[in-house]
DNA sequence: TTTTTTGCAAAACCTTTGCAGTTGG
DNA sequence: CCAACTGCAAAGGTTTTGCAAAAAA
């Protein structure tokens, strides 16, 4: 083992699934944070949204259906709301972070190296692969920041 | 499953591992690539080097012991070096890639999210994680270009 | 000589930061 | 009122690109 070169942690606050925008925002209350107007859009954007969402598509206001906000206080928004446990971003491939809500369910992600398509399945489908993991290597895995990649079942079978 | 921004594809090129210097220099030519200065320390670096290295660490001359060269050169002959398959290169969590030859076999790697420990396994170790996945999933997963993250042992085990 | 490759400079891309001004509680 | 938050602008870190000059074959 070495250590990396990871300049900050992953590590993820314990999920807070709130079901809808008032619950969310109560969440915020709650937790001394205020419920400003930027901040009700972020999260207006995302319970719309069906799917993860660009910080870029979030400051569009979901290309134009919601009011636009300034990207860098999305980003900032998106942390605080990360630490909250409202919020959760995964890293696919080379493009920007995707941001979900955690009521959507901490999901998990495979990504084909060759097609892009990407594969979002329950953790517990994954609950043997950890386990596997675990009593291999130690490693408490998960799948939620960074994708399982490799190559989709499309791809694995056209394989030259 | 749904389409990702991921950029660019990620697929790696048939490992082509090369055990010395003038083996990876006869591949290049093999390949119609040029011998050129720049190119012969790249490979000089990974080679001397027993450690996956960062596309600056190389453009540094290893911090000094090899010439420098410059950075954008090394980015386009890293890129050209795995094109060819003598290298091949990881992201760990936010910072720099990591490039290593090939010849150093395909380590798959494990990162801690709290500690930022990365374990670097055989990818043999993990055969039988593959193929549980393969069977739950149909993906033919591999860790050599993402790492598996989570938490490492001693972070598991300290978990409040 | 011809085509590839280099070195430099500049840009692209995603994300963070500093700061003065605004706003929510 | 006052701490928290915003918007803007600017910077940060990594990687890519354009292009004229240099070098490999």
């Amino acid at each position: 083992m070495y250590d990396a070169a990871v300049s900050r942690s992953h590590s993820a606050a314990p999920p807070v699934p709130a079901t809808d925008l008032d619950e969310a925002l109560a969440v915020l209350r709650g937790s001394g944070l205020r419920v400003s107007a930027a901040r009700r859009i972020v999260l207006e954007a995302m319970f719309q949204a069906g799917e993860p969402l660009t910080a870029e598509r979030i400051a569009s206001g979901l290309d134009g259906r919601l009011p636009s906000s300034d990207l860098a206080s999305v980003y900032r928004n998106l942390e605080t709301l990360e630490e909250v446990g409202l919020v959760r971003h995964v890293h696919l491939g080379h493009g920007p972070g995707l941001y979900a809500l955690t009521r959507d369910g901490a999901r998990e992600h495979l990504l084909c190296d060759r097609c892009g398509t990407v594969m979002s399945v329950d953790p517990s489908r994954l609950d043997a692969v950890r386990d596997l993991i675990r009593a291999e290597t130690g490693f408490a895995a998960n799948f939620t920041h960074f994708p399982i990649a490799g190559l989709c079942p499309e791809c694995a079978d056209a394989q030259p």
